[in-house]
DNA sequence: TATGAATGAGGGTTCATTCAT
DNA sequence: TATGAATGAACCCTCATTCAT
């Protein structure tokens, strides 16, 4: 429902009432119990079901892929923010952030299911790009936290602070900075340029 | 208060009871409204207490430092962390960005009072950096948030999913991964190695 | 209809859901309202439609019988407890007695129709031993009720605490031993008054 | 709590609003949850003070008591029904009847902890007039309870269908035929035997 | 200053009732 | 006739806030 997750997402769990829910899916109060058992089985819905698409078709185009792998990973990174970073589905991010430690058994499903799955996804490129001799040998687990670190943040950003930043940043300036750190930090050949 | 403190970032402030406050200070729940007027006075002044210490040192620091670009903003990330990142004042991120949305007020006073003022002390660093020449041009105000996300990032695992997580990351490891990154992407001269 | 009675028996009006109802008796929950107006309206046929056909069979045999005051009274309470007591009609005895005072409407049609009735043909069967001296004289309407209550709490028994009591009694002893004590009474040495 | 016991005798458990019961003991709904976890914590406090201290005096009557069988069953019954029957507190009886299926636990409390208690002081009476040769020899277990069917017909019928009967018996005249043809019985003729 | 009993508005949940199909 | 999705009023329960002591 993408009514409740909007709307816990802007003020949590807690804060969110069904009567705000139902409100602004049009229906009433009582509907919702038609679907969900409580509001806690509607929360846990709302993540299950809004986040397992987007890590499919990373999946995907990992199989897919031909080329060398600074390439991928930018075309990954990019993949990553058009389908989940720019939309709404990233407030999931800064909702299990803040329930986590409410709700234990959501969380320790949104790591195994989300978390492990799309960090799977990162390694993968930095050890063919290592591989291949194209990336310099690091410690990858370490590495893809601090890879998508900065993105988490533009997410994270956006639905906490970033309505008070009158002077926001540009997300694409941003993100080519991000890029060109990362990239120039981790490549062997091509430092020379 | 500390007891506060704790609770509102385990919790949230909504699903934070005042009963659970008072118990864990040792005090009655009558207590509490001698020293803060509503739940919601209590919230801000425990985020305006706890954070304003910190900046106070990292601009001293910033006033005394005598070297180079690169040791002082190893230097200030270090100092960071430990004055912050690794003591529980560090869940004042998680809650802020859990909260922000439910008190702009609050939000805006810590946009301006503590992310601006901590941006502040990077951006410092990096202008000295890039006016000797030991870093590349670069666009200033986004390569702040990208250096400040790792660490941001790691707070946040902390006081969220991290408890999930049976096979955590060395903290250690990980910023020296983003050290390493950071600092081999930033560097002209250091290339060649 | 005999879901809801037999639900209603179980629970009481108020703790008994039209969901269950329908349910049992194989119904959609909509189907209910072609048939009865509302939830009362259905608690109100059930009471009066399962409650009338005893009393018809007991004014039948009362207009029958021949033969003494004894057996007749003896025929009249086994009848009454072959035809109500042992089956689940008599599952309104206990009905009644919890709901009387949230429906005063058809308490006062019970009392009318039934209780009226039902005393009435006791008082007959009383009032003719007494004018043929087989009987003595007594308080004929006392002892209407003090002749009924053992059945009468043998069925609510049965509707209530039964079920918890380990070594629940016998009827047929109960009864045997209510017919012998209401006849022959408990003393020994005072009979000869 | 009286207004508890009034409320849930009159209209039931269910039919019963937490409102009301606080109106009428003149506290406000909150303040019952400082005393009672729940509504059902309620009723069971209700049900479980209530009763014990009756039985208590049974108990102490029985064991003072000198005299005849007759005279100490007669003594019994009637303190019964000035300490329970006759007060409030009777209304318990009505009100077990009603919920016991929908609070088996209770049902069992009250069963072990009233009912057998209650049938022993009547046991020990019956089995001292057998044993002295006053009461004939008869089945003691089902005498009990014909003996007491009576008096507990009459509160129940208080407490549900006495207000619709406008020609009511007076409970003197009902109790005074109950003893004399529990004492007596009802033939004339058969005596002799 | 400190307490904790009392309050009552507010929210999650239930369920009798309706109505389009 | 029969269904079952939708409704919303009502109820139990929570908890921030107050106040007499």
């Amino acid at each position: 429902m993408v009514a409740a997750l909007d709307l816990f997402v802007e003020r949590g769990f807690a804060a969110t009432k069904l009567d705000d829910i139902a409100t602004r899916a049009g229906v009433s109060k009582g509907t919702l119990y038609l679907y969900f058992s409580s509001k806690e089985e509607l929360f846990k819905a709302v993540i299950q079901q809004g986040i397992l698409p987007v890590l499919v078709q990373g999946e995907e185009m990992l199989a897919q892929h031909q080329g060398d792998a600074r390439s991928l990973l930018q075309a990954m990174l990019m993949l990553w923010w058009e389908l989940f970073g720019a939309t709404n589905l990233s407030g999931i991010v800064k909702l299990m952030i803040s329930e986590a430690g409410n709700f234990p058994d959501v969380a320790q499903y949104y790591y195994e299911n989300v978390i492990v799955r799309g960090r799977g996804l990162i390694r993968e490129v930095l050890e063919r790009g290592v591989a291949t001799g194209q990336f310099r040998a690091l410690d990858v687990e370490s590495a893809i936290d601090v890879i998508l670190a900065p993105q988490m943040m533009l997410i994270i950003w956006r639905y906490s602070l970033g309505p008070c930043a009158c002077g926001q940043q540009n997300p694409d300036v941003y993100l080519s900075t991000h890029f060109d750190l990362l990239l120039n930090g981790l490549m062997v050949e091509e430092k020379k340029q």
